[in-house]
Order: structure tokens, then C-alpha cells, then sequence
DNA sequence: AGTCATCACTAGAACGTTCTAGGAACGAGC
DNA sequence: GCTCGTTCCTAGAACGTTCTAGTGATGACT
């Protein structure tokens, strides 16, 4: 047997295999390995010089199989949505300092959130974080009871008992969305909603009250959308050959507004100069220099933040306050929106 | 409501559980479970009853731990990709059917490729797909050496031996979009580049020698650019600001060639009337109604059947022609490229 | 000197699977 | 009757970890 380090394909290094050129028993590479205490100063170096050599890497899964926690978070995600992606980054940034791995799922065409969720069970997840699920409250009831369950940007009142819920508070983020745009002086501002989106019917409602607390409930007009550019785009035509345009227009989120903002160049309609036009999201999108759109943006550290935060405290046993949390959006005021022209 | 049975967090049921309840050995129960042979048709239902009843999963971990192979393959993508999004997409469109779970890890910001891998290694992938790895060529042959690893779209010669590497034709795909832009009559074709990005060194020198097989040798013009919209959209201004402004752009890709068009937009030049635009990747966004951009497309379809096809043949022993696989891209032609004005 | 802690370490049993050997029951062939 | 095959099933050993319960030392405090 050469003793050398080489490690061709197929046999990885094991405790064993440390602990034997180490001349230790493995419980003692345990140790080391987990930086546990109960070793000492010299033979932690050893052992930690012997697995060096010869390419050691514990096995995560054994790791798992043994120890009853898993400290794995399962998190659902669309492969095409943009601010999935922005959340996953602040996931990321929150779970592994908290010593909390993060495995992934995602939903994709012929792969459904049924799917997605059976792999992340399968693989020992102690809780998940659905990004945005669509899958029916029945559902999502089901899972809550067998773990903890957090649903981000998906509304749920009593359909669904036991999970949690993290989201912004889509209403109050239509209302400073139409706040902004009566003080600038307009008075006909439309909204192109998201549909049956998660969140879609909440800016909806907190468009038509916040028009109406303002004296503009007869020009409240909402045009059915999505939540894709041609949603906005589509809404945006029909803005255009209507009788009376509007001089600003809500979209559901930032990508229907590139939507609206393109079509409304294309049909040479100075932008915020003719309309003023308002995303939702604050995606990278929003923020890019040639796009600069005035948009309300959605608190990502704290959304992320709370969502593994609750997961974590449901693991961890603490009492949690339960119910909804709602994160405050916050108005970013960019180059779309002006006074009226 | 839901028929679930008790069973309350933190407790997930067995295989000795199923056992215990159906009156049969732990092995029948994995038997069952695997649908090997070696069980009786009654004895069957009864256990599949059981597990139903007591809602058992099996547990991946333990399942993987035991069997010698992990059917897993783990791929590393940037969040920040529409690309890699859909090239993943395609990955589980293959490697499901084939037999095989994905793993995925995520390159984010806080969050290197180092990170991403050591992960993807900790879980007992089998192979490594890499989708446009940035890491040193060095560190990619140090993976190569444990287990097979497959580079999607990032082209290494000889630097990295025993990496297996799936692209795209980037020069000829260059090429194809400097003759249909010929044939339309342009003879001042700019191209923005995508600096140090994979594939824009390729996609450069096919531009150039394009245009020199049409004795366009002196009116070959590369701006700096990158990835991103923002690239795209300094690279335009750029052109427009230049004493003679070329009649087309060929942009590094879809992302930076959507900067391009707002730019012009904004700028009231005519697309495709004034300057034509070709993309680079048809991404979802080339696609899109409102933008509709001539772009050259990267067959995703065969770039992920041959990337999961190069793993897995490793995997399964088999002689592998080894060498580039690269895939021929294919101009999709849409409404941004016309005759120069 | 005798008890008691503490420290460095180890043996061996988990964890939830799959895999390798079988064993019991039952016919069939000689 | 005795072997031989099947078919259906089981016991028990892996897999690579971590955890529990120790064992000897060493030294400190009565």
C-alpha cells in the first residue's frame, strides 16, 4: 500500500484513514476535525497535518446520519425570478454564520414545487423557506406538519396553520408609491397589478385605498398584468390607446416596469417627462444606471434575515411570537418620476 | 383535516418503523421500497401500506451513505445569471430522467467559488458541472484530480488537464452575426466586447477575422465592455459619441446588448432604422416581445445533454473522446438588425 | 496518603440505510 | 428418499461519522 497522498477517483479518505497515519483513534479525528475540545495542543497538529496529507474531507452526509440535527435549511426558489436570487444572496448571508448549511431547490419548467419539496425532505432539511410558494394552502399545511415552514412574500392568513409567514407590506408600499406620485402633483395614475401573483392582490388594494383617501377614487384604473416585462408592456399599450392616458403608472415590479418604460420609448413618450413610471422590488434591475427606476423597495436583509431567523427559533424551541411578519418597503426615488409635464 | 398521522416534529419515521408496523424485516421494507425484486406482490402492499400510513420517506443521507455510488452531480452556477438559470433548467431536464440528483451550489457575493465547491465535495457529488468557472485553471485540474469535472462555456486548453469542457462555438457564432450584418449591406460593425468574461476572447477574435474575410479589416472597431446592462449601455454611449458612428453593434451578449438598445433608444437613434443590434446567448430576454432582439443563440438544449452526458460517461467508465465538446450556435434572427438607413 | 477533578484519549454503540449471506418452505427431478 | 432450484424472507454486517461512557494519567486539595 503506498502511503502517498494521491487519492485516485472513487475511495475518499476517511476518519479511519487519518486516524491510522496519525497513529490516533478516529473518535480523536473527530474531534479535531469538529475543533471540539478534549484533544491536545500536539496531537491536534498531528492529526490535523495527517489529514492534510492525505486530502481528508469529511463526509457531510455521514456527519448528518449521525448527529440528530442536520442544521440544514431547505430553500425553494424559482429559477427565473431575479428577486428569488437577490433573496437567496441574503439567505446565504444570514444562515451560514448562524451555523445553519442552506440546500437548494429549485422549481423550474417540469419541475414542480411538489418536486422541489420532496428532495429538500428527503435530504434531511430541518426547516424550509419557500421563496414565493404557489403551491395550495392544503399543501403547505401538510408540510408544516411534519417541520418548520416559512413562506416568504406569500400571504396566508388562517389557510395554512403553522407557517410562518415573512412578507412586505405590499399595501403600504402601493400607498407610498401613489403618495409620491399625488404629491408630485398627478392626480390620474394608473396600476398594472401582478395577477394572481403572491403580494399581487394586497399592492392592488393599497393602490385603490390610498387613491381613494386622496379624493381620486374615480380615477382609480387598474389594468390586468403579471409579473413578466410583457406583462408591463402589454399593460402599458393599452395605457397608450386608451381615451385618456394617465400621466403615471404603478407597476406590480421592477421587471413589468421595464416593460411599461420600453414601450413607452418606443412609442416616443418622455419618461418621467410624459409619464411617471414606479416599480416594485428594488432588483438589481431597478438599480442599473440606464434604467434608474423610482421603484418601492423591498428590504431584503431584513426580509432574509427574519425568514431564517424564524426558522431557526422554531428549530431551536423558542416561543415565537407567531403570525405574520411584515417588513416596511421603503420608497427609493429615482430618475422615472417627475411632475406632471 | 389532512390524514396525516402523529408524527411530530423532529422524529421522522424509519425503516424499522415501517417494519415494525407491516410485521416484516428492515431489508424486505428497503426491498420494497426500491422496488428491487425479492418481494411477494401481498407483502408488498402491506409494507407500502404501512409506509403510507406512518407518512415514511426515506432518508437520502443514510441511502447514499450505505450505497456505494451517489448518483449525485453537483453544479455550480452564479445567482446572478439569467443564463446559468437557464442552462440549469436543462441540466435537471437531463440528469432526472437519466438517474441522477442535482446538488446545487450557488456563487454569491460573500460566497466564492471555493465556498461553492468545497460544499458541492462535502456532500458526495460524483462529478462537478461547472457553469462558467472563474477559478484559476489550477485549482479546476487540483478538482479534476478527485473526481470528474465538467467546464461549461469557460474555455481551458491545455491548462487544466483532465477537465472536460462543454461550449459554445463563440468565434463562429461572431462570425455569423458579422455576415448577416454584411449581407444586410453594414460595413461599420462595432463590437463591445465582454472583457475578461468566458468567451468573450473568442467572440472578439471572431469578430475580427470576420470582418477581414470581408476586407473590413480597417473598419473593425472593439469597445471594452462586460456582462452586464451597464457594460452594454457605456459601450453605446461610447459609440455615440465617436466622430463616425458605425451602422451596427455587435454586443458581448443579450444582457449587454439590452443597454445597448436603451441607450439608443434614449438617445432617439432608430433600432433597427439607425444602428442595428445583435445579442449574444438568446437568454429569456432576447426573447420578450417588447425587445425582440437579433441575437446569436447558444443551443442550451445540447450544451446541458452534453455536459450531464460527459459526467455521467466518466462516471460510468466509459472511453471518452476527450477533448472540447463545442456545440455550433445559431443566429436567430428577430427585429433589431435591418438594412442601414 | 487519600480523595477528587481535570485532561487526553479510546472502545464501541449508535444513525438509517443497503448489501451479503444465508434459511425455510415448497416443488420437481432422479 | 435425496438433491436441486425457486421464491420469499431475515440476520447481521457494512457505510463514515458522532456520541456515550469510560480509562489512565497527572496534579491539587484535604
Amino acid at each position: 500500500m503506498p502511503p502517498t497522498p494521491a487519492v485516485p477517483h472513487g475511495k475518499r479518505p476517511t476518519l479511519a484513514d487519518v486516524a491510522a497515519r496519525a497513529g490516533v483513534s478516529t473518535a480523536l479525528v473527530s474531534i479535531v476535525m469538529r475543533d471540539a475540545k478534549g484533544a491536545g495542543a500536539a496531537t491536534r497538529e498531528r492529526v490535523l497535518r495527517a489529514a492534510q496529507e492525505i486530502g481528508y474531507r469529511p463526509d457531510a452526509r455521514a456527519r448528518l446520519l449521525r448527529s440528530h440535527r442536520s442544521h440544514l435549511l431547505g430553500v425553494q426558489f424559482g429559477l427565473q425570478h431575479p428577486f428569488h436570487s437577490d433573496l437567496l444572496e441574503g439567505i446565504y448571508a444570514v444562515a451560514e454564520p448562524a451555523g445553519y448549511q442552506i440546500a437548494l431547490s429549485a422549481v423550474a419548467a417540469g419541475r414542480g414545487e411538489q418536486r422541489a419539496t420532496d428532495t429538500l425532505l428527503a435530504d434531511r432539511c430541518e426547516a424550509l423557506i419557500l421563496l414565493g410558494p404557489q403551491a395550495p394552502a392544503a399543501r403547505l399545511a401538510e408540510l408544516a406538519a411534519q417541520l418548520p415552514v416559512v413562506s416568504v412574500a406569500r400571504r396566508l392568513r388562517g389557510s395554512a396553520p403553522g407557517v410562518e409567514v415573512v412578507r412586505t407590506a405590499d399595501d403600504e408600499g402601493a400607498r407610498q408609491a401613489v403618495d409620491h406620485l399625488v404629491a408630485l402633483g398627478h392626480r390620474d395614475i394608473a396600476h398594472i397589478d401582478g395577477g394572481r401573483a403572491p403580494g399581487a392582490a394586497d399592492r392592488r388594494r393599497g393602490y385603490r385605498t390610498a387613491m381613494s383617501r386622496h379624493g381620486l377614487a374615480d380615477r382609480v384604473r387598474v389594468l390586468p398584468g403579471g409579473l413578466t416585462e410583457e406583462d408591463g408592456a402589454a399593460g402599458a399599450r393599452a395605457l397608450l390607446e386608451a381615451t385618456s392616458r394617465p400621466t403615471a403608472v404603478l407597476a406590480f415590479n421592477d421587471r413589468s416596469a421595464t416593460g411599461v418604460l420600453d414601450t413607452l420609448l418606443r412609442a416616443r413618450v418622455p419618461v418621467p417627462g410624459g409619464i411617471s413610471v414606479i416599480g416594485f422590488d428594488d432588483s438589481h434591475l431597478a438599480r442599473l444606471a440606464h434604467i434608474n427606476l423610482t421603484t418601492v423597495g423591498q428590504d431584503i436583509p431584513r426580509l432574509t434575515e427574519l425568514a431564517v431567523g424564524r426558522a431557526i427559533a422554531r428549530l431551536e424551541g423558542e416561543k415565537m411570537p407567531d403570525g405574520e411578519a411584515v417588513v416596511a418597503p421603503r420608497l427609493v426615488v429615482r430618475g422615472t418620476t417627475a411632475e406632471p409635464g
